[in-house]
DNA sequence: CACGCCTCCTGTGCGC
DNA sequence: TGCGCACAGGAGGCGT
């Protein structure tokens, strides 16, 4: 569930207490069930972190010696301080006497080391759009994509090509602001612009409430996002629109729950 | 190249 | 009470 406002949240969180700190020493599951789930992660022992940024849903911690430690928090990961419990997949011990715990029930994450900038063996980071938040985010760029797509717009909108850190909460939300159909294969540019500022907004927003905890999203320091009550569409099937009072409908699209409003969202 | 479907994981919640 | 199944979902792989 972790989609760019989580990410953000935790990053914030995190990088204060990484920023500066020597790792002393690295443990993983030794048997992980997911072949990638961890690459040379054993690299980051006697490595001092930089600092953390984030790019997309990726968060990405620059060491010394040109290496770089990409963490992935999947749809279930977290990371604490000095917590265990049998879903810890991996474990970082500072020379602060504090070791940071990845816990990850779905072994979705991922914590790997690359040589710094060098993606290739994360294909999903070396395509990855522009960051929504920032000015790279061009709406005549945008416009541009979803017109030569024959993709609908949500999943598009989920392949992170057009836009980085979008997944299915914001992607409803944004496409309900916008007024348009998930399904939709025709967005003109008066939409795409209307679709670029409805995400810029929604991610915003929940960012300002430290993102949204539906089921398990936690920060670091173990609080819920506040932006869960917030939410006008996803999980709300059933519930009247707030624009038209008409009930929401869900649907599957491309394998993914899809809440919108039959009414207000035209294709 | 791009699209769309399937798979990876495991806990939860529902219906019978 | 217990069982089985659908579902949650970001990303990667593969077939068309």
């Amino acid at each position: 569930m972790p989609e760019l406002p989580e990410v953000e949240s935790v990053r914030r969180q995190l990088a204060p207490e990484l920023g500066g700190r020597r790792i002393l020493d690295a443990w993983w599951d030794p048997i992980p069930s997911v072949p990638r789930e961890f690459v040379d992660l054993g690299l980051v022992v006697g490595r001092t972190i930089g600092g953390i940024g984030r790019r997309g849903k990726f968060m990405i911690a620059p060491l010394d010696e040109g290496l770089e430690l990409i963490l992935h928090l999947g749809m279930s990961g977290s990371f604490r301080f000095g917590f265990d419990d049998p879903y810890v997949r991996a474990r970082l011990w500072l020379d602060d006497h504090r070791s940071l715990a990845f816990r990850d029930p779905r072994r979705f994450g991922r914590m790997v080391v690359v040589r710094r900038g060098e993606y290739g063996r994360i294909p999903a980071l070396a395509a990855l759009g522009p960051e929504p938040l920032s000015d790279d985010f061009d709406p005549d760029e945008f416009a541009a994509r979803l017109q030569r797509t024959s993709s609908p717009v949500k999943p598009f909108l989920l392949s992170q090509r057009a836009v980085a850190g979008v997944g299915n909460i914001y992607a409803d939300e944004a496409l309900w602001q916008a007024r348009i159909h998930p399904v939709s294969r025709r967005v003109g540019r008066d939409r795409a612009y209307a679709l670029h500022g409805a995400i810029k907004e929604v991610l915003a927003a929940a960012i300002e409430r430290e993102g949204t905890t539906f089921r398990d999203f936690q920060m670091v320091n173990g609080e819920a996002g506040r932006n869960a009550t917030f939410l006008v569409a996803y999980g709300r099937a059933g519930h009247p629109c707030p624009r038209c009072e008409k009930p929401l409908r869900k649907i599957a699209l491309g394998g993914r729950g899809t809440t919108y409003c039959p009414h207000c969202q035209r294709r």
